[in-house]
DNA sequence: TTTATTTTTGACTAGTTGGTTAAACTTATT
DNA sequence: AATAAGTTTAACCAACTAGTCAAAAATAAA
């Protein structure tokens, strides 16, 4: 094992992310991802055997940096409006630093969706869930929040952060046609999200 | 022309939908679409020149009907509440019946931006954006939008109704843990987005 | 230096894929 | 019935793609 091994293994990971992200399972080239890393096609196979090994170590990479994004709020000791202000802000500027993430994610996860199940199985939901419950409990009944309506509140937090890096490419024609510009819609959302949430659950 | 090609056409037409909504484009195979449309390879070439040909007429018609169905918003003459309610109501209905419609759409965008800027140059965004701001011009004061938030808040209505449906695989494996119903939730989110939001731009 | 081990490469292969073609079949026209 | 036109098929092809292999190059061990 030469010190040089790990370079040339990250350099391949590296653009085999890249391939990815842009052209999904389906369409990227092993080919591709040689070129990009600057090595030999059969230098891929060598360090990760098949396509879908390689796959299963950039998406498994990709969609722990994502998923571990959501996990800070719930151990930050604030109010829970201070709470949302903190996760949009911190959450939508992780997504302007990786803006192909979420559509790349969904659509993998769309064409296979086997892969998140034996992703996700060790993740265990129904302790974080019962944590949100307890930790919040003083604070809920000052909300607009009954225990039904929160799988409801958080999905559309997540709508509200994901789904224009998502949607981006719809989104910017749109804006284009209206004279409004993506970077600076996404810059006002961070709080514009934050407040619109807090409106709606306040009593 | 016999009576039969229309009918052999539509058969295609199908059985493409349904192999590009759930393969997508780079993953869809025209012998697989064969198969499924119950004919020979070579007549998919006789109908459709190319696997191009098929797949932009399957984008731009489900496309088409995806898009269409936010146009109605505009022309109904209802309160600005009745008509999120109205809109919310609607929407998510027909995406219970096409399901894999944003997640196809979005995938085929994020790989292909061009694809869109094709299909919507036609359409006259500008004149829509002035009539929704003529049409609620008197209503708006009431509420918590300037024109400013217009573009934060139509975007943060499509993020609510079609956003669950794009992020299904994942929604669905959380959901399991915590003892959530996807499609009851689903069904629940028609009120409850269309309250969120009144509850949110309201003084 | 010599030998063993690991890393990198060029050439190759078997299987897949979109697309073609000539012939057979069906339907309409005369 | 005979001819023409449109429809459908089986067989085929060239290009592409993931993956292999033996040999060369580089590095580590003796």
């Amino acid at each position: 094992m030469s010190g040089n091994d790990k370079q040339t293994e990250d350099k391949i990971f590296e653009a085999a992310t890249l391939v990815f992200e842009e052209k999904g399972m389906a369409g990227a080239r092993m080919q591709n991802i040689a070129d990009r890393a600057g090595i030999n096609k059969a230098l891929l196979h060598y360090y990760f055997r098949t396509k879908d090994h390689l796959f299963d170590a950039v998406f498994a990479k990709l969609a722990q940096k994502m998923f571990m994004k959501f996990a800070p709020i719930f151990k930050e000791d604030l109010s829970l409006e201070d709470k949302l202000r903190f996760f949009f802000r911190e959450h939508i500027t992780f997504l302007q630093q990786n803006p192909k993430l979420p559509g790349f994610i969904l659509n993998e996860i769309n064409h296979n969706p086997q892969r998140i199940k034996k992703l996700m199985r060790n993740i265990d939901f129904r302790n974080i869930w019962l944590t949100i419950l307890q930790h919040h409990k003083d604070e809920l009944y000052k909300y607009n929040i009954t225990e039904e309506t929160i799988p409801q509140i958080m999905t559309t937090i997540a709508s509200l952060s994901v789904f224009p890096f998502a949607a981006r490419g719809i989104f910017e024609v749109v804006f284009n046609n209206i004279g409004v510009d993506f970077d600076k819609y996404i810059e006002e959302r961070k709080e514009f999200a934050a407040e619109f949430v807090i409106k709606a659950i306040t009593k």
